[in-house]
DNA sequence: TTGTACGCGTTATCAT
DNA sequence: ATGATAACGCGTACAA
């Protein structure tokens, strides 16, 4: 078949262990044959076998992606594909190959993993989003397999290598922003409510409330799906209220975007009307009507450090525990707006 | 180590081979047996080792994609995730799963078509766009390596499987659409000259004008990344010119979007002053100032087609070469206007 | 219907 | 510094 590493033995006249040897650029192997070798496998065109390598040697120079939910939802929110980006760039840098799941329900994505696991088929898991209770998590930290996590692990943070931006502490200045500006019916549209990100942002949101005396309101809060559609429930719920919000922290520029449109259609102006603040700093914030303020979460570095920190554990075992948090940054366009006087209140 | 087949065989009582033949649920196992080896495989949690598999039949269930230049650019264009969606659709649906490139420089991405295929990591590769002179599909067609092409082959398009839409007719049907608004002056921002998309939407183009009787003029023919940037440029070279255009083809809506904010920058009103129309129906085209008219090219049909003739190909090497052809359709907004009158020529 | 034995292409462990 | 040989885990021809 192939060309294999005994047909290069054969040719520069040596064992195949030498062959393999100089593959590995053994330093006890003379020049003078690590020069023969190479001729040989370059006359042949010789490529090693992946498979007949991972399988002897218990590793595959390979990373495994584990998407939230369907890929077909994934991506349909740009946040992915910039991680995907940084995920990337780093792994080229260290020469890993990466594996995608494909897994469209909960279930089908945990045996995609429990196949890259136990399949060998990969050395290491980065997890793009972090999901109360997983029990992935639970799965690979059983198996003592090499995972990091990209935002903040639900339980046992002390013990799970994970990347994140401090969504708490974010979503906290970022309604003090809005309160600043003299709001104080702020409504909080979130996303998923089985995603941590979402529940961080949620507490610091209610801490500003709490810090500046503002009551916690229960109708205020409303959770949907992290795209455009969500955001257009949401508004409608809010707006349904005797007492609608005078502002909003949305969780993601998509679902602003949905948000921003439905109150378009319903005659209500941002900012004037109503101030609009959201998260990913996305392309679609520069570009919308008006373009949003948002919060920059430098999602590529996320990405990035993700890898690093994987392929670091990857490589040195006995490598420590991590927590990166990557900075974020409000980007202040113009979708805030100081409140306007209710004349009737006064 | 690792659970394998021969300790799940030890405990049902039958040896290694039999347990590989329920695997591949061969009908030469009586019930009885299958059922006991399944139940040992349950109890030991046993996976097939997926290294070991593929070296003893040489397949993987594994796709490649091979993406143009660096995911680093590629994933800052929307097209992308959208066709990467299609592929992880349709590959999950046959159990397939997903190996992506990560080279950035030309030369590093043929490195990993040939880690791939030599390497024996994937059965089959999807290359995500087509590029002049491909090296990697000489490459390709040598090795007789299954592959399938998103876009048009620059040659021998008859002996290579691709999935692409009529671009020579979708761009003809845009110019002509724009001519009969009245335009004559029509510019052409095209991307990548080394695409071969680019240069089939030029032909369309060419041959819309030649139709009506209308000059070609080499000064209205710019090229440039498919990028926002891109976009920048291309306005100020054509706005340069004695005799600027009124109207623009323009290759892609990230394009489409620079030179909308370009030319808003030069005060030049859209569409009043020029009408622009794009490529690909991007969620940016809806967003945009004012919502442009974009052809809708299908794009998650397009990776979702790429990965169902490939995976045929690899599942049946006798296959036929396919050409598949995603329609497309003009999505009418408000980006094009008839031409207005200009008094100085009346 | 099931078991035996060998091969897939490497790496790793001994030797020499 | 290099060669022989035994794993790695699975599929399969052949035998029974």
């Amino acid at each position: 078949m192939a060309v294999t590493i005994k047909d290069v033995a054969k040719l520069a006249n040596v064992a195949p262990s030498t062959v393999s040897r100089v593959i590995a650029d053994s330093p006890r192997i003379s020049k003078l044959t690590k020069e023969r070798v190479r001729e040989a496998m370059e006359e042949l065109g010789y490529h090693p076998n992946f498979n007949a390598r991972s399988l002897a040697n218990q590793t595959t120079q390979a990373i495994g992606l584990i998407m939230p939910s369907s890929a077909n939802k994934v991506f349909q929110n740009p946040f992915f594909p910039e991680v995907l980006r940084g995920i990337s760039t780093f792994a080229h840098e260290k020469d890993y190959a990466l594996y995608m799941s494909t897994g469209e329900t909960e279930d089908e994505i945990f045996q995609d993993v429990m196949k890259m696991v136990q399949g060998k088929r990969v050395d290491g898991i980065v997890l793009l989003s972090s999901k109360v209770d997983d029990e992935i998590i639970d799965y690979l930290q059983d198996r003592e397999f090499p995972f990091t996590l990209i935002g903040k692990p639900f339980k046992e943070a002390e013990s799970i290598t994970h990347v994140d931006n401090d969504n708490y502490k974010a979503a906290k200045e970022v309604t003090e922003y809005l309160i600043g500006l003299g709001h104080d019916r702020i409504g909080f549209v979130g996303g998923n409510s089985h995603l941590v990100v979402t529940l961080d942002r949620l507490l610091g949101y209610e801490k500003a409330l709490s810090n500046s005396g503002i009551v916690y309101r229960d109708e205020y809060i409303i959770h949907e799906e992290f795209l455009q559609e969500g955001g257009q429930e949401a508004v409608k719920e809010l707006l349904a209220l005797k007492e609608p919000p005078s502002a909003l922290v949305v969780a993601d520029d998509l679902m602003a975007w949905g948000v921003l449109n439905t109150l378009d259609e319903m005659g209500v102006n941002v900012p004037t009307d109503m101030s609009v603040i959201s998260f990913n700093n996305l392309m679609l914030s520069e570009v919308s009507k008006p373009p949003l303020t948002s919060v920059d979460i430098n999602i590529f570095e996320l990405g990035c450090m993700a890898c690093k920190c994987l392929i670091e554990k990857i490589e040195n075992p006995t490598e420590h525990v991590k927590r990166i948090i990557v900075p974020h940054q409000i980007m202040k366009r113009q979708s805030c707006h100081q409140k306007t006087l209710q004349l009737e209140e006064a």
